[in-house]
DNA sequence: ACCTGAACACCGTTCAAGT
DNA sequence: ACCTGAACACCGTTCAAGT
């Protein structure tokens, strides 16, 4: 018998799915019956649940749609950033999924890849151009988790933000809670003021190594 | 009838189990074994699977000792992010609930409680402090999650780290394979590398502001 | 070769009964 | 109040039988 779908079709039922009802929705019976078969035929294109979720975070990097480059590495840098940044943000379910699931596949690398490209252009050395790379990927992953999990995230969607940190320590813990309310004030440029940050320190090494 | 158990003593089994034996070895039903108990008996201390996994959480984050203070917040900011990194960095097996699992008891917060008081003493206004926070938080985080899932982390522990990427890829992503080879010459001083990065940022920021 | 129902070995949790 | 066995509704996956 011929085969009845296709990988992308699988794809899209299954993010579709964490988009629609998060992450515990997404069982290979839930996935089979959003494609009107049982479990079962699942596994003539998926090892097991473990790929699937693999597949998942593909799917996620499939639309990131990595920008057009320029001759400014840094503006190209602070692009690739931003647009994994958004893609990663859409689909907020889908965040611990591409936090721990890793990818091998070309699609999955492109975002990174993107990155990588960019920075390379800016002319710094090898373990310093890694320290670049790894330092805006993890900001960039690591301001994904803290949306989902992090000490200043808002517990539920309708509750006081500042609220929760506030009331809990009561004084303990004075630094966080003060960032607390800070954060929600700030909340729409906290990703571009950090990045500038990151980026200002690998601005600062690059043109270090050009005056010498 | 008094309790049998204390919450840290649940707490410590849990973790150990994790660290033993990895993530999914950690069930209700493993964790009372681990005690000589009933899976029920666990619902009498813990509200259910995710409370149980808070805990796990909470019980990386008690393990951090916090460095004491100097009259230098930039280094202090550096011991508090270290502490933090070479703890979570302790227990792979538990990185994948430490990015996904929120905690809001007082030990859960205090590592991030240190590097905010430490940042606080920059000098940095509001929104600047509030960027410069998120920007070493993430770096931390997402390098502890590019270690477990990111597109230059090994694959087996055996297996040889940069085939991975460099085979699958076979020159369609030239950046990215050779950051990776990169990557496996420098493993030792990423972190150290990647924060100084930041911190510079941070520090430019810092002193532009004391400037003016 | 690709498909897929039945069955198995798990899992978290509800319920109700113990002390 | 705190404990806990039995039972239930799930889950991923093995197996074997279909075409």
């Amino acid at each position: 018998m011929k085969a009845r779908f296709t990988l992308a079709e699988i794809q899209q039922h299954a993010l579709a799915i964490v988009d629609r009802e998060g992450l515990a929705g997404l069982t290979m019976r839930s996935l089979a019956a959003s494609l009107h078969t049982g479990p079962m035929t699942l596994y003539n294109y998926v090892k097991g649940r473990e790929a699937l979720e693999e597949l998942v975070v593909d799917a996620v990097a499939a639309r990131v749609d990595t920008p057009a480059l320029t001759d400014d590495w840094a503006a190209d840098t602070r692009a690739a950033a931003g647009a994994l940044w958004r893609t990663v943000r859409a689909h907020p379910a889908a965040v611990p999924l591409v936090l721990t699931r890793r990818t091998s596949s070309a699609t999955g690398l492109a975002p990174a890849e993107a990155l990588a490209s960019a920075l390379t252009r800016s002319g710094l050395a090898d373990a310093d151009l890694l320290a670049a790379f790894r330092a805006v990927m993890a900001f960039v992953m690591g301001l994904a988790q803290a949306e989902v999990a992090g000490p200043l995230a808002p517990e539920g969607a309708a509750a006081a933000e500042a609220e929760r940190i506030g009331a809990l320590t009561e004084g303990t813990l004075p630094a966080l809670s003060r960032l607390s309310s800070v954060s929600a004030a700030h909340a729409h440029e906290e990703f571009d003021r950090g990045l500038a940050l990151v980026l200002a320190g690998i601005q600062q090494a690059a043109e270090a190594r050009v005056g010498t």
